[in-house]
DNA sequence: TATTGTTATACTCTATAACTATA
DNA sequence: TATAGTTATAGAGTATAACAATA
């Protein structure tokens, strides 16, 4: 009994949704490891410099903006921006149109900050594709599109 | 003189390799919030999660071994075996061997939870890929590889 | 001396819900 | 009443380093 349901779980695990969760995992671990180390050498967290790299070349968004394109939830926003703005990153700014509204923008310093270290960061994730073919990188955008459409 | 690096920011963002990273980052979420939802109908963490799956089916394994496999530092990984040992899911045991090691293995409550919740995991994922063909994950799964490699 | 796991510290993120001020 | 953001709380993971026991 106990050795039926081992193999029934074996089984499992050869089937091939089961490989592609695994190496989703492990393909988005190795760019996270690599991302983070790059950016804490900048003193910040991923979340953090997700902030920054979504407000860089805007004039700024709202909240409610800015938790849609990093995918955090608002309690959570507050917290990453208050540590931002702590080190003199962003600003809030009131909007006049709904006062309930507020706005996130870069300073004068987290511009300088986005502008020298996004192109850095950027060449550093284009060196590492070098090794990778644009069409593979093509058929691995349309594959990544329907494994993010399964769920 | 801003505008030109915008121009090139610009640029760099069409480039392939960042649609595949987008993707990547995307489709990963896109599993882990459907995957955690489920996890902690159950009162599990991923993490705590991961370490029961690794688990489940084997002997146990010593704390370095199962770091390895879940890709956590010793001192996290004490803590989340910390909480599964007070949730009575798993047991630290003496390495006789090497008395420096330490096992770690399901309970007997660790068990059934193992083989109750890891089958209707599997099961609910699977059901997700219904919409994929072998072909596509085959293909996806030598494409993560790439994407692996690459960092 | 090196290795295994624990402990300690400080920080960050997360989920949740109550709260405020506006609309 | 509904919405935007803040605050409060509790828990969990992370990085780091010092530490004890053992090899």
């Amino acid at each position: 009994m106990a050795q039926l349901l081992k193999l029934n779980e074996k089984n499992a695990a050869r089937q091939p949704f089961v490989a592609v969760i695994r190496e989703l995992v492990r393909a988005y671990q190795a760019f996270v490891t690599f991302d983070a180390r790059h950016i804490r050498q900048y003193g910040l967290t991923t979340p953090q410099a997700d902030v920054i790299f979504t407000l860089g070349n805007t004039e700024g968004m709202v909240f409610k903006e800015l938790g849609e394109h990093t995918l955090t939830t608002k309690g959570t926003l507050t917290g990453i921006v208050d540590r931002l703005e702590q080190k003199g990153l962003v600003k809030r700014s009131l909007c006049p149109k709904d006062r309930r509204q507020m706005y996130v923008l870069l300073t004068k310093k987290g511009e300088k900050f986005f502008k020298k270290v996004f192109p850095i960061h950027i060449n550093k994730l284009r060196q590492q594709f070098n090794s990778m073919t644009k069409s593979d990188m093509r058929k691995a955008v349309l594959l990544l599109k329907k494994i993010k459409q399964v769920f």
